[in-house]
RNA sequence: GCUUGUGUGGCGGAAUUGGUAGACGCGCACGACUCAAAAUCGUGUGGCAUUAGCCGUGUGGGUUCGAUUCCCACCACGAGCACCA
């Protein structure tokens, strides 16, 4: 039907040389800054998925700068961390040339989709100039006391050969390479994110996240109410949390961590030291191997000799171990109720303990609200809230216990033993301890080395580099050895956003005129699969630079929205094993890149996942052609001949495209060509109109329609097209007529009809009188502009 | 198990937030053009009946003149977390 590669090629020329897109830092133009999640440049190449949300903020992007808004609009390369490098070392090629390599072809095939990005303010994390701030910003953390260096049970994978953060081993097993990830003992840097847990919730009410990423970050942070409470054992403390301190009358034993260092400190007096040491081996062997099993039977050993005392009853409790108690939450200890809580109920029925119900119930574990019997101070309560402040208060008058609030989230793991990473610009000097790398000589830069590959005994790459590792301390001038480990990948990716502000700029991260300039990211669109991590991870960098005084906004990202995942045609995720995945370049070459956009956009419900169809790739293609052909109907009149429809398919597409609702965008326009279709001819400004609306989805082909016909400056380069207001409606409506509900009759009525009228109206129809006819009347409802509804007996 | 999301034709999906269910597209059927096919164009297309009717938005109940939409219970599928005290 046309040329569309030469089309398409001449208007990505076109934007090119008059910088269409080029942001401005100071412009009295309303700012817009839209952000996609900057991609890792894999060898695989550019993902449909990409082009879905490329062309989602991409559509969302022209339509603002053709509102007059300055945008900024950008896009780099997230390219260190593990794909990367394992991509290198399966080619054998060195990280940072295989890296620029697959710049390269990313940057082609988005190119040629006629993304609107900004070119100008491109980077990629693994650049020297933009990881030297990342290095910076990384001492900013250790000059606040928010980086520490700990002897810590780290994640370890063996496959990847590197430690892990909790985040990217979720389920025990490698978020990279699903291997079976065990517990190893290895100082780690970390950063004190667990400090920021309570500003990480409350920051979400300064955001416009959706609710399901509200959600998905609170859940991930894992907030608990509950209290410490002190156990004594002889003269040792044993503190416990619990979220239900109300139910302490029921507590029948204590369990303890195997790991509880309480075990090491009272060994002397524990009399089956043996049969201890015992499980404690077994309970590291089971996380190891283990863990994912389903059989979760519960295990544990008495602690013999030792008895707790339980401070509001003292009586005493015998004292377990057992591995269904971690050492990393709360206390590693509890106090355990069998009778209402199903974990110790198991526990509890295994080994034969004592059950004391504490809440009036039929069956145990009984959790639900009830009457408190058995308890003291608490009995013939009913309330549980009620209960538990009576019990926390009792607790703090008696310096017994205090309430406690604990969280899932953790430190961040914040080392890895890798060579493609940023090098954390810290030397150790025998003399001076850890001591900063001074600014001045940042970056911290990888060396130029033939390998590169993980070692086996836990150590980074880099530490068997001696030219260098071995350095000058910068502070005494001894001799010192730099840090080995190198950042994760999630690093470069927790504060690009603020590079993009002011992206070459050498003497700083990022200028303080473009931070207050450009503010807080407006729309930010990404993948669910980032809402756990790179979310929190981003939101914590910002918070921290926020505190100390170094960006503006306490939070970086003010909407958040989720795009769902294109899947193959069988309905199943792409993959190459599955045979399934579907290239952007071929299909560009074959379909042109304006039908992919259109049809990656009218796939379906934008949040949802879709399976690809390339029958409906091509009813997409039929719709640019027959926007291509209508061309020839085109007369020398201005105006439009059907003013509402036009008008509101003007309004329809530009709150469609605000509101994330593309797919019916795209159908209002097609219903708009089919109109036309319908006409003799059509006017000049019904092109034009149609062309504009279409644009910011197919953008090449409109620019050449636009300027084939002579139909005005470049889309690009216009104003929007405005709706008329008092032109979205039409002066007749269709009146339904309804009896009990259902539809019995329709009439073609003026707006302006009124109720009295409306009525009489539904009483004569013919069908109407059919079903009221020897019936009573029990009353009408009418709606204005609607229907009448007659409801007889 | 907990958290969370989703259930509408043969398929992808619409539905002004309680008011004509199935827009738009795909697919399919028939027709036109063609020696023929493809492409294109036209007509039709939820099911059952076929004259105007009945049934239909996962299932069962409820509220209402009216429910895809609100309430209760249940079922199925997907995602995330998983012994978090």
């Amino acid at each position: 039907m046309y040329e569309h590669q030469k089309i398409e090629q001449k208007w990505q020329e076109y934007w090119q040389e008059h910088q269409t897109f080029a942001a401005s830092n100071n412009s009295k133009k309303p700012k817009s800054y839209l952000l996609v999640e900057f991609p890792y440049p894999s060898g695989a190449g550019l993902h449909v998925g990409h082009v879905r949300s490329y062309t989602a903020l991409d559509t969302l992007a022209r339509k603002r700068r053709m509102e007059g808004h300055n945008v900024l609009f950008p896009i780099g390369w997230d390219a260190f961390g593990a794909p990367a490098e394992q991509y290198a070392i399966k080619n054998h090629i060195h990280p940072k040339d295989a890296v620029k390599a697959n710049i390269k072809t990313f940057k082609k095939q988005i190119e040629e989709l006629g993304i609107s990005f900004d070119w100008n303010r491109e980077f990629s994390t693994t650049d020297p100039e933009y990881y030297k701030w990342t290095q910076w910003q990384f001492l900013k953390f250790y000059e606040h006391g928010m980086a520490y260096k700990a002897k810590k049970n780290i994640n370890w994978c063996p496959t990847c050969k590197t430690g892990l953060s909790n985040e990217d081993s979720a389920g025990g097993v490698c978020e990279r390479c699903g291997s079976q990830v065990y517990q190893k003992e290895k100082e780690q840097w970390l950063l004190r994110m667990s400090d920021y847990a309570e500003d990480l919730i409350q920051g979400l009410d300064d955001t416009n996240f959706s609710d399901r990423v509200k959600i998905g970050q609170i859940n991930w942070i894992g907030k608990s109410k509950g209290a410490e409470i002190d156990f004594k054992i002889g003269d040792e403390n044993l503190t416990v949390y619990t979220t239900r301190p109300d139910t302490i009358y029921g507590v029948t034993f204590m369990v303890i961590a195997p790991e509880h260092p309480l075990i090491e400190k009272l060994s002397s007096k524990i009399t089956n030291m043996d049969e201890i040491k015992k499980y404690q081996e077994f309970a590291k062997t089971k996380s190891e191997l283990e863990r994912t099993e389903l059989s979760k039977e519960k295990t544990g050993v008495e602690i013999k000799g030792i008895k707790a005392i339980n401070p509001v009853t003292q009586k005493e409790i015998p004292i377990w171990t057992a591995d269904y108690v971690m050492m990393g939450y709360g206390t590693g200890a509890i106090m355990a109720v069998p009778a209402h809580d199903s974990r110790d109920y198991e526990f509890a029925n295994k080994f034969n303990i004592d059950i004391i119900p504490v809440i009036e119930g039929d069956t145990l574990p009984y959790t639900g609200d009830g009457k408190y019997i058995n308890s003291d101070i608490l009995n013939g309560m009913t309330n549980k809230d009620e209960a538990v402040h009576k019990m926390i208060d009792y607790l703090e008058k008696n310096k017994i216990g205090r309430p406690k609030v604990n969280y899932r989230l953790q430190d961040w793991i914040f080392s890895r033993q890798r060579f493609w990473g940023e090098p954390i610009p810290l030397i150790n000097c025998p003399n001076c301890g850890w001591v900063e790398v001074p600014e001045k000589d940042l970056p911290v830069r990888l060396p130029d080395v033939a390998n590169y590959e993980p070692t086996d005994d836990g150590e980074s790459p880099l530490a068997g580099i001696d030219e260098w590792v071995n350095t000058t301390c910068p502070k005494c001038g001894g001799k010192a050895k730099r840090e080995t480990d190198t950042m994760p990948n999630w690093a470069g990716s927790s504060w690009y956003w603020l590079r993009y502000m002011d992206a070459h700029n050498d003497q700083e991260f990022v200028s303080k005129e473009a931070l207050n300039y450009w503010g807080k990211v407006d729309w930010y669109d990404g993948g669910m699969e980032h809402v756990a991590r790179h979310l929190l991870y981003a939101r914590f960098w910002n918070q921290f630079l926020y505190n100390i005084g170094l960006v503006p906004n306490k939070e970086p990202f003010d909407k958040r929205t989720l795009h769902g995942m294109i899947l193959g045609p069988d309905g199943e995720k792409m993959s190459k094993s599955k045979g399934n995945v579907i290239n952007p370049h071929s299909i560009v070459e074959e379909f042109g890149a304006d039908a992919l956009r259109v049809y990656e956009m009218f796939i379906g419900d934008y949040e949802k996942d879709a399976a690809w169809s390339t029958n409906g790739l091509k009813g997409c293609k039929r719709f640019l052609d027959r926007v291509w052909k209508i061309g020839e109907k085109l007369n020398d009149k201005q105006g439009y001949q059907n003013e509402v429809l036009v008008n509101q398919t003007i309004k329809k597409v530009s709150d469609d495209i605000e509101n994330i609702k593309y797919n019916t965008a795209v159908s209002a326009l097609m219903i708009l060509l089919n109109n036309y279709e319908d006409e003799e001819s059509i006017t000049r400004d019904e092109y034009r109109t149609l062309l504009h609306l279409l644009n910011p989805f197919a953008p090449h082909i409109t620019e050449e329609l636009n300027e084939k016909y002579s139909l005005g400056k470049p889309l690009c380069e216009s104003n929007w097209p405005k709706y008329d207001e008092t032109k979205i409606e039409n002066d007749n409506y269709e009146l339904v007529f309804q009896v009990n509900g259902k539809v019995r009759g329709k009439m073609e009525v003026a707006k302006e009809t009124s109720k009295q009228e409306m009525e009489k109206l539904a009483k004569e129809n013919e069908n109407v009188k059919k079903f009221i006819e020897g019936k009573e009347i029990v009353k009408i409802i009418t709606i204005p502009g609607r229907l009448v509804n007659i409801v007889v007996k």
